[in-house]
DNA sequence: TCATATAGTCAAACAACTTGACCAATAAGG
DNA sequence: CCTTATTGGTCAAGTTGTTTGACTATATGA
């Protein structure tokens, strides 16, 4: 492969995410909800059960203060509460509300929308491969900012 | 395609984006080249025959004000040269300097050297044919962080 | 030639993130 | 059990990369 590839590779891979993060985002605000495209991702990690500050923090790929201050965000905008936590009185268990709940439907559905455009350009069957060989590489990786 | 299926797709892209562009970053610094991941986007912009500011700004997904201090931050470190433009007197052509050049392969290499990982994991088939679906996905869309 | 658009910069404001300091609750070792 | 280290979380301050707004200089077009 010659090296100019790679770069074009990335280029590519960083358009793509950038596209589709951009459109889930639109998608979830045309649906009455106002946020940020890391919302989606903080739910994703939220349901079903809920989890820590720190653990939203690993998933996301930031500090845990960076996470908590996201935390503070959605409280106050009430898609999550902060509830003591079950096993262990110094954490707190970040749980979904109702509108929470709400807001994750809707971002799930503008994803699969998004999607969807994607399919029409190049067959369903390929973006299907296309996320099982990046599920492969990145199994679990932080989701987070790109550069 | 289930909804959540797209998130988690969304999700995949991001963490692999991240990631390459992370390593990247981390190879042009081993071949001591000082910098962030945006450079060597931005030097794919300017090679081979230079560029405005508002043409990286538009390649960047960014206002030509955030264009145009990337592009002090390139001259201070030596990486690139304002010169003025042929055509147009209003303009300025941004040119890479000998170590713009030297940087640009770095990054190259490194990046080569990123996805050859990849190659390792899915197969270097694999890999080309993500790139390929990626390219018609996203053409030419703006390169920028991705939340 | 006069209005309008475009290329670029300066300056200030802003958003999201980090680093550092700290407290409370737990876990580990004697 | 005590003591010490570790972990979960927050508060406050500082940094970074970005945007918005205002402005100048050149170009374009009726």
């Amino acid at each position: 492969m010659q090296n100019s590839e790679a770069l074009t590779l990335t280029a590519a891979l960083l358009a793509a995410a950038g596209e589709l993060t951009q459109r889930i985002n639109e998608g979830v605000e045309a649906r009455g909800f106002e946020g940020r495209p890391a919302y989606g991702f903080a739910f994703t990690r939220l349901a079903p059960d809920g989890a820590t500050v720190t653990d939203l923090a690993v998933h996301l790929g930031v500090t845990k203060q960076a996470a908590s201050q996201l935390v503070d965000e959605l409280a106050r905008k009430g898609y999550v509460e902060r509830r003591p936590h079950p096993d262990d009185a110094r954490a707190r268990l970040v749980v979904l509300t109702e509108r929470g709940w709400a807001c994750t439907r809707a971002a799930e559905e503008a994803a699969a929308e998004a999607v969807r455009a994607w399919a029409d350009l190049i067959g369903e069957g390929e973006v299907r491969m296309l996320g099982d060989r990046l599920l492969r590489i990145a199994p679990n990786g932080p989701v987070r900012p790109a550069w």
